[in-house]
DNA sequence: AGCACGCCGACT
DNA sequence: GTCGGCGTGCTC
């Protein structure tokens, strides 16, 4: 390990001295402690007395000295079982918590999101065979299970039970009787290796080239390349092969997808190229799991972690790359706690450990693209498919000319694409961005809209689960029997399709096709998603409609067409971002036609087929649409050539919040190169029940953002229950 | 994040 | 007269 040989040695404390230790609490900082009678190194996970309990925290540095002497307390000891955090994770918290205005703590808390895995390593228990006992009653059924305990490796009381056909009491007496003792095996599971050597896929030569430019960059320190390749053009292929020369030079791997529970396709992938399946990290993992990835990403055991955002927070012992796929997804992006973004801040954890990142993409974002052109980061181009597969037609069909009949949702063009599709024996999928079955609901007699009692949102209607819920919150009803204004038991209309709408209408026009819908409704776990994405993948099923987890990066040989019901949804809003997250989910979604032999083809329905948007989707004019996406952009001074953040203010009562919201406005120190927008009733002006003010703050590029804000938010402490959030960056309209 | 302190309604 | 609601504030 000649990175880990290299770093210089950790600070060491010794007895009585004084040391700030950084608690994984929402405090303004680290608290001095007193060394006890053991030195503390700086990263040693340390216990500390906190008021009247006990904490775990991590030695951050020297003490700064503003607590009395005579106030301090000393630390309780180490948590000697764990590996202290390394140095590049200790830095990543710091610039997370000075970029983000979080508090350390707060970002020191993810980093620590697995208390358990700092205790001792408390493997299985398990039974051994003592030598034999003279005076030991025998039965047959204690006799099988000494057979099995001589014959098999050490197991748990269940498992040797199991083996040997008999209850677990019979062991139990075994253990009690002195004839097995019971240990723990101290150990931790096993990890499989993945293997850089295993036979991978032949690349094309566009692929071997990229991998081959890719491969210089490996070993050159902090490096940003970004990974550019059409959909279906093999990015992954390219990208895997600069995890195997990283594994072969023995260092660690991270790999951030946006939605990674949904992923089995992708991990596949990636046991049919390594061997083995990397090790996961995303919130659906179980405790267990949990405690034993941590503790071998932290031990160095883990050598590839694929994992969700959170992912970038794990202790890894020799990171060598970072890999952030689909960097141009929005789920990278926390909104709630501590605001990152999971591409920039992987991009500065790769500065810190002075290791490459690779962000891939078939759309990168705009930032990405503006870093590209200003020389920051190295691009890779792969232009075409792979395999020789063409991409997918694209075509928009305009809704005023040719709509759909009343009360339906898919166009006479799309019914005839579909009819061709199911004629030739292919697959289709129908696209919708939205949830349930009818965005809005409303009282046949006065036209009273349903919606929720404690967000400023209409309730949807989930027909399938017979409920009318509210996206924000999960507040959920049953249809109600008569109009909760005039009374009325006429009943109510549904307006407008969600997916489990157009489902029903493309059940009544093919009756004949094996239809799905995917939402993260209907495949709440990595379970059903991955049984759909297999019917689909292996064509079981005919029809596919669904929201956009149908656009992330799945292979489905057999889809030649990709309907978009409404393809002007996302456009709606005015969000700095909305066209080109529009463009680049449209792109996505369009993707997965025609991934193999058939060609595939795209239909978008649209109101405003002369819309930038379309025009560049039909037209394939991806860095075009970029370009003048980046020219408003720059007129405008907004991000990425001016700065942004936001200030969400939400209190349980609006009067006593807009007198808040006037008084921090007021209190804003004036500054040259920054603009103060607001107060505003937020885009969700209620949310969960609590009333939502905003402002946007803009800056010019170079200025001292960070410290502006601290200082305005000093000046102003909130009060009654009055809670401010600050997002630097926001990328949506929160 | 916990946990204590502190000031106003229904109980033995 | 107390037990207890959770609002505010502190923890080196």
């Amino acid at each position: 390990m000649p990175a880990a040989s290299a770093t210089p040695p950790r600070p060491e404390f010794s007895p009585g001295s004084r040391i700030a230790v950084l608690l994984p609490l929402p405090l303004a900082g680290p608290y001095d402690y007193r060394v006890g009678h053991e030195s503390v190194a700086v990263g040693d996970f340390v216990r500390v007395p906190l008021g009247n309990r006990e904490a775990v925290g991590v030695a951050w540095g020297p003490g700064d000295g503003d607590i009395p002497e005579t106030r301090l307390r000393a630390i309780t000891g180490r948590m000697e079982a764990a590996p202290p955090m390394p140095d590049a994770l200790r830095a990543l918290v710091d610039w997370v918590a000075a970029y983000t205005l979080a508090p350390p703590g707060a970002v020191l808390k993810m980093a620590m999101s697995v208390p358990a895995a700092l205790e001792p390593v408390r493997g299985p228990l398990l039974c051994h065979l003592v030598e034999p006992q003279p005076d030991l009653r025998s039965s047959t059924a204690r006799t099988q299970v000494l057979a099995c305990a001589a014959r098999l490796p050490p197991l748990t009381v269940t498992d040797l039970a199991r083996e040997a056909g008999v209850g677990p009491g019979v062991v139990r007496g075994l253990i009690k009787a002195g004839a097995l003792r019971i240990e723990e095996s101290g150990l931790p599971p096993a990890i499989a290796e993945p293997d850089a050597a295993w036979p991978g896929p032949r690349l094309s030569p566009d692929q071997a080239r990229a991998a081959t430019a890719l491969a210089d960059s490996l070993d050159r320190g902090f490096s940003v390349t970004l990974l550019d390749g059409v959909t279906g053009s093999g990015k992954t292929e390219v990208y895997f092969e600069a995890v195997a020369a990283t594994l072969a030079a023995g260092r660690q791997v991270l790999v951030l997808l946006p939605e990674i529970a949904l992923s089995t396709q992708w991990l596949h992938r990636f046991a049919s190229r390594f061997g083995c399946p990397p090790s996961e990290w995303h919130s659906e993992l179980g405790d267990t799991r949990r405690r034993d990835t941590w503790r071998a990403v932290a031990t160095g055991r883990a050598k590839v972690v694929v994992g969700a955002r959170s992912a970038l927070f794990l202790p890894f012992s020799d990171l060598g790359l970072i890999i952030v796929d689909e960097e141009h997804d929005g789920a990278f992006k926390q909104e709630d706690g501590v605001s990152y973004h999971a591409r920039d801040m992987a991009v500065v954890r790769a500065r810190l450990g002075a290791i490459p990142v690779v962000l891939a993409s078939a759309t990168p974002a705009l930032e990405t693209v503006a870093n590209v052109q200003a020389g920051r980061y190295r691009k890779l181009v792969l232009p075409d498919r792979h395999a020789g597969a063409a991409l997918p037609t694209i075509a928009s069909v305009d809704l005023r000319r040719n709509p759909p009949p009343r009360g339906r949702w898919l166009g006479p063009d799309l019914v005839a694409a579909l009819t061709e599709t199911a004629a030739a024996g292919e697959q289709a999928m129908l696209y919708l961005n939205r949830r349930g079955y009818a965005p809005l609901t409303l009282c046949r007699v006065c036209g009273f809209r349903l919606r929720c009692p404690n967000c400023t949102a209409w309730l949807v209607e989930h027909r399938g689960a017979g409920r009318l819920i509210c996206h924000h919150c999960g507040y959920a009803v049953r249809r109600p029997e008569s109009c909760p204004e005039c009374g009325s038991e006429e009943g109510f209309t549904a307006c407008g399709p969600g997916v489990e709408r157009v489902a029903e209408e493309a059940a009544l026009l093919f009756p004949d096709l094996r239809q799905a819908v995917m939402t993260s409704d209907t495949c709440g776990g990595p379970a059903a998603a991955a049984a759909l994405v297999g019917a689909m993948a292996e064509g079981r099923l005919d029809l596919l409609v669904g929201t956009q987890i149908v656009a992330k990066g799945y292979h489905f040989p057999r889809l030649t067409l990709v309907g978009v019901i409404d393809a002007d949804l996302g456009l709606e809003g005015g969000d700095l971002r909305a066209a080109e997250r529009t463009f680049q989910l449209l792109s996505q979604v369009a993707g997965r036609a025609g991934r193999a032999e058939r060609p595939g083809r795209v239909l978008l329905q649209t109101w405003q087929p002369e819309h930038p948007v379309m025009r560049a989707l039909v037209a394939g004019d991806r860095d075009g649409f970029m370009e003048r996406e980046a020219e408003m952009r720059r007129a405008a001074l907004m991000p990425p050539f001016g700065r942004l953040a936001a200030l969400i203010l939400s209190g349980p009562e609006p009067d006593p919040l807009d007198d808040f919201a006037r008084r921090l406005g007021r209190a804003a120190p004036p500054a040259a190169g920054i603009d103060v927008l607001g107060p505003a009733p937020a885009p969700l002006a209620l949310l969960r029940g609590r009333h939502r003010r905003r402002f946007l703050i803009k800056a010019e590029r170079g200025v001292p953002l960070q410290a502006w804000l601290r200082d305005w938010l000093g000046r102003v402490a909130p009060t009654g229950g009055i809670r401010v959030q600050v997002d630097v960056d926001p990328t949506g309209f929160q």
